[in-house]
DNA sequence: GTCTATAGATCGATAGAC
DNA sequence: GTCTATCGATCTATAGAC
């Protein structure tokens, strides 16, 4: 059998999407293993702490590509406040595609499977508010109102996530992201 | 053996703590029976579909809830609609315990579970989306920018329970919930 | 209307060949 | 590193006594 047919980062995908698609307790092995093309045995190969461990290596990937994506920049000071928070929604806009990929971390949120995962979700939403809280300040907001307007952002994604899925309707995350960018402008 | 111990109420308000704490997937039949007191047998006598019979009754139950407590309300042309959504707000917070609470209609919506309950989940939202466009209109309101606030408000209330389970902060639904109050008195 | 017992399928996880 | 075979547990759902 040739060795290392599948890339890391497929698996990783493959399971990002059974976990967004299914939630944690709905992510059947079979699931897994039809989405990532690997057997069990592979998969507790990569993964000895079988489920569990998927999940946390999905969660931290999705960490590295929303710090390498968005965090980043919000918190370099050198970049223009504007600039850095254009660019966290146009990375929204791709990585959610629209509205049509639910946040996995969200949907980890709402069930218990949080508190398996208490600081990976807390985290991951921390980090991104804090960074947006960073850029907001550069664009001159004292510290109160940085921190609301962020939570409104943080709030505004999340939701607008839901009810897209809900109608099955991408565009209503298209407009919520469009009434963020304003919001954030007139501030 | 008495007959009728558990009234039809207190078994579909257990049926939809477990819904909404585990998911669909995630509610075993083992969570079910502890968290109604009632046995397997007994459930599916009262539920002879199972539990996407069990989902729908604690859905049609949600529906009702908010009909009566919120949409009727809104709907109301005798009603000031700043009253109206006033009242929807205060009941948001009630209904969703400040935030303690999560909504399982954006719970069904986020997984794949939204396919078998889509008529359901969309059309929880679309009342409620219509009839906050109602008396938005009521307040002299556009009909584009009912909607557009209409959309926000939903969005709003849903990330926000999202964001505040996933910090395990109450607090955040209440801000939350603080902001779009204001920013519905703006327009 | 409620229960216990249990069927039959699927679950997560492991063992061991290659 | 990948597979198949398989384990014991758990799952949904049913049957039948009371």
């Amino acid at each position: 059998m040739p060795a290392r047919i599948h890339s890391p980062e497929r698996v990783i995908q493959g399971l990002a999407e059974v976990f967004r698609e299914h939630g944690f307790e709905g992510a059947s092995l079979a699931h897994i293993t039809k989405a990532t093309g690997l057997g069990k045995g592979s998969l507790y190969h990569a993964f000895p702490g079988g489920k569990d461990e998927m999940a946390a290596a999905v969660l931290a990937d999705i960490d590295a590509w929303f710090e390498l994506n968005v965090f980043t920049l919000l918190d370099d000071p050198e970049t223009p406040a504007a600039k850095a928070i254009d660019h966290m929604l146009d990375a929204c806009a791709e990585y959610f595609q629209c509205g049509g990929r639910v946040c996995l971390v969200g949907v980890f949120a709402l069930s218990d499977t949080r508190d398996s995962f208490a600081e990976a979700v807390n985290g991951y939403f921390r980090r991104w508010a804090e960074a947006l809280v960073e850029a907001l300040r550069r664009s001159g907001l004292s510290r109160t109102q940085a921190q609301s307007a962020a939570e409104d952002v943080l709030a505004g994604i999340q939701g607008g996530l839901v009810i897209a899925r809900a109608f099955d309707d991408n565009s209503y995350f298209e407009r919520e992201l469009k009434r963020l960018r304003d919001r954030l402008k007139m501030t």
